[in-house]
DNA sequence: CTGTTAGCGCGTTCAT
DNA sequence: ATGAACGCGCTAACAG
């Protein structure tokens, strides 16, 4: 393991001055081509890792990023946070988490933002938020901290934004069931005032339309995005009498989709041959869950991915990420796809199928079809 | 929001040197207490909050937490996470985030180690390693760098470390099942060279014998840990003559305990009628597939916890001048539940009764027993 | 108990 | 194109 080498130790060697070797860290232009490949051969040799630290207390800006999650626990933060981490790991800067549910200091969504604003420790925070709570990180935007949202209710903000598109995400999944034959689909909503509740809604309700089918309220019912919240309204719509009960149900997304089934199998009837069933999400036990779930796939490694850069575009113009870690050499890919000015950035969703839904699946998963 | 103030605005505040603001907020001894107070009380007012950054630079100690996974996406992960990050919310330490699969840099874990060791970002480590990769960190463990190991291929080191009993969580899983009345109990191992995978054999063949039942070779299967690698080993039990099949299945972990699920529905077979089924690690979506699963829970988010805790004593020890200065006060309280000397922790795990093994819950799990 | 003096490692002026 | 010098905000010796 190398030793710690810092940029005095690397100008003694190169024989030149502190300056100098900083100059070439930060990609400064003009240093001398010869004198610079010196320089980045001798930081090789000796494994030379610059203070993250230092270049932060002295250059003001911290190398590194600040994600905030709702909870580690929720299924979807997961997958974010695998493509956050992945595309960080490609640029020289470090993950900080900041977890809400898991503070010690209160609850207030507030606080932690403050903490983050006030500490300035990241360079800057990508912020993953259901809800409303969009304002108490508008405050960050607001007086110029670096921020890009993830969430559905910051529409109305001109925050960085990034997010996927519910309205096509949820045509997908009515349209699919409507070519499967159904004509009595039901919809459980997702949260209140949750703006993608209402997008998906509109999504169920455009398509639905579009081939002529009117939207029946009776097979619309309330739910709130959990589990538990799911079992009531699922009952409520199976609980129809036959000629009026949906063949099949389109939720608003899959933890809500598995009451479904439960509260389906609790009455009798099976999913998908007496229901079908499509959910929205896509997240990792959609795959456990028996029958395997069809749902309306986010894609939400990408969502960390284009969160991140964007966020990384909104930081540097000038001084583009120094010096990488020995061994990437190839690693430094273009972080602009993202449009330097696109604040925000729509993702479109992909409906993927499976059993629940009772059709005969494309493209056999694995796991999905090992029997 | 608070605009940023240094230590030095708050030293003419209060109309005192910086150094001994410094030293209240760093809980020196020896600062008069009003004077303390004081500048305590200014600060509060003030809303200060002190630079990790230019601390970080002078101590030589930054206040983060380096926590190192092998990725986002494994189900247990989170869990650990939650408690880890619900633990260090409680102290003035941030949560730094390397995840192994998702590096730019080659997948070698050395890799990451020596970039962690050679950046000294954090103060210290906790590491979550699966199987015997506890060498790289053993690396920065000898190396003076604090560092705790989750892992269960750590035995043989002096390394800090932490763990749950999987001798005792197996027993508890077989005796379980044998008190149902099975005596052909199968058993899926795990991955292969994972000492968890011994310790859960292990544990099975005690209790099995302990109840004066011998070990049936013909009942043990290798797996891996994986829903596929369960597929085949549960083919196999369940291909066994009706005579010698058996009765019920302790599988190495949840994931494999779903396989069996799978396999036994495709053999027309019905769990928990047929064949009885524990699992171990009670990850998030053993509460989701159908049977529920009864599972032996191991304690993620106390894991989490001790695990920061223990790496927090590590840094305090070594900060502490103890020897020079015997001071009779000892203000330093929290965080104290982990002995001083013992830096191995082993938890021990719980049996999470739910459908999947035939019994009637004793508690029914709201989600669980919603029908 | 408290103030003074040096740096920590690096970025950023100024000069040259 | 490059060096010298200063300072980021704080901690850590030293004195008193």
């Amino acid at each position: 393991m190398a030793r710690k080498h810092t940029i005095g130790d690397i100008a003694k060697l190169a024989g030149v001055s502190k300056a100098t070797v900083s100059r070439v860290l930060n990609n400064k232009p003009d240093v001398d081509p010869a004198t610079r490949a010196r320089i980045l051969q001798i930081m090789q040799e000796v494994g030379f890792v610059p203070s993250i630290t230092a270049s932060g207390l002295a250059g003001g800006r911290n190398r590194l990023l600040g994600v905030l999650i709702p909870s580690f626990n929720w299924f979807y933060v997961a997958d974010i946070m695998r493509g956050v981490s992945e595309t960080i790991g490609h640029t020289p800067y470090e993950l900080l988490v900041y977890s809400i549910n898991d503070m010690a200091r209160d609850n207030d969504k507030g606080d932690i933002l403050d903490h983050i604003f006030s500490t300035k420790l990241p360079a800057g925070l990508l912020a993953i938020l259901p809800g409303r709570s969009a304002q108490y990180v508008e405050r960050l935007h607001i007086h110029g901290f670096p921020v890009v949202m993830i969430d559905d209710a910051a529409h109305h903000t001109a925050m960085p934004w990034i997010n996927v598109d519910n309205v096509q995400g949820a045509r997908q999944a009515v349209k699919h069931l409507i070519a499967l034959g159904h004509r009595r689909i039901g919809h459980i909503l997702g949260k209140k005032d949750y703006l993608c509740t209402l997008e998906r809604y509109q999504g169920y309700c455009q398509e639905l339309e579009a081939s002529g089918i009117a939207v029946d309220q009776t097979l619309v019912s309330q739910g709130d995005f959990e589990y538990l919240g799911g079992v009531e309204p699922a009952r409520q719509l199976l609980s129809l009498p036959v000629e009026q009960r949906p063949t099949a149900i389109f939720a608003a997304n899959d933890l809500t989709a598995y009451a479904v089934i439960d509260v389906a199998n609790s009455f009798g009837l099976r999913v998908p041959e007496d229901i079908a069933l499509v959910g929205f999400d896509d997240i990792a036990s959609s795959l456990l869950v028996r029958p395997a779930l069809t749902t309306v796939k986010q894609p939400f490694a990408e969502i960390g991915k284009h969160g991140v850069e964007l966020l990384l575009s909104l930081l540097d113009d000038s001084a583009q990420p120094s010096f990488i870690f020995p061994s990437a050499e190839t690693s430094r890919q273009p972080l602009q796809q993202v449009e330097a000015h696109s604040v925000q950035i729509v993702l479109s969703t992909r409906l993927v199928v499976r059993s629940s839904c009772g059709a005969k699946p494309l493209h056999h998963h694995m796991k999905d079809s090992f029997p």
